[in-house]
DNA sequence: CTGAAACATTCATAGTATTGAATTTAGATT
DNA sequence: AATCTAAATTCAATACTATGAATGTTTCAG
C-alpha cells in the first residue's frame, strides 16, 4: 500500500468514508451486499422507519452508491459501486471476527 | 458477510468511519501503516501544516486509532489499532487500483 | 534561568449532518 | 375519480465538524 498513490484519492475515499459514517446507511449497504432489496425488505431485515430509510437511500443514491429499479408500487436498491463491498466487508472483519465471507 | 452480525456493531463501525472521513486523517493513517513516524516525519511526507496536524493526530488519538510515544522533543505515533488498516486498504484497492500491497 | 524547537490546545466562525414531524408523489385497486 | 399503499420530499431545530488565528506546553541547549 502506497501513500503518495493515496494522495490524489484521499478527497474521494474520504467522501466515501463520510458516506458510510452512520450506522442505517452501513447496515444498508451490507443488506444489499449479496442482491437487490426493496425498500419494504430492507426496512423489515434492519428496522428502520420510513422516513429515515428513505432519507438514507437518498442520500446514499445522491453519493452513487445505490442505485433504484421501480416495479409496481416498490422500488428495488442495489449496490452500485461494488467496490464498496470490500470496504464494508473490512469493516465486518473488524467487528465481527475474522471470516472474510 | 452477515448483516444480523452488523446490526450491533454498526455504531461503532460508523463512528469508524467517521473518524477516517477526513482526508488527513486517512492519509495520516496510511502513512503509519508501515512503521511509527514523528509528527515531523508525517509533516514533510504528506505537506500538512503544523496546527492541523496536530489537530488531527488529537482526534485519532481521542479515537483511539492510533497511539503516541514521546523521544525528546519529537513525538512518535503509531497505529493503535491494526483492523483499521484492512479499511485503508480497502480504500486504497478501490482508488488506486486493485493491488492488495 | 532564557530562549528555541516541536507539539498541543483554545476559541470563534462557518459549513454540514441528523432527526422528527408533516406533507407529497406515484402506482394500484375498486 | 376516490382511495390505499409504498416511497420520497420538505422543513425546522439541533448538534457536529472543519478551519484559521492565536496561544500554551514540554524538552533541550546554553
Amino acid at each position: 500500500m502506497n501513500v503518495s498513490d493515496m494522495i490524489p484519492a484521499s478527497e474521494q475515499a474520504a467522501e466515501l468514508m463520510r458516506a458510510l459514517s452512520h450506522p442505517q446507511r452501513l447496515l444498508v449497504l451490507c443488506a444489499l451486499g449479496a442482491e437487490e432489496k426493496s425498500v419494504a425488505q430492507l426496512r423489515e431485515e434492519l428496522g428502520i422507519e420510513q422516513v429515515p430509510m428513505s432519507q438514507q437511500l437518498m442520500r446514499l443514491r445522491a453519493d452513487g452508491l445505490v442505485a433504484a429499479r421501480r416495479e409496481g408500487t416498490s422500488v428495488f436498491y442495489r449496490i452500485a459501486r461494488p467496490e464498496v463491498l470490500d470496504v464494508v466487508e473490512a469493516l465486518h472483519g473488524a467487528f465481527c471476527g475474522k471470516a472474510k465471507a
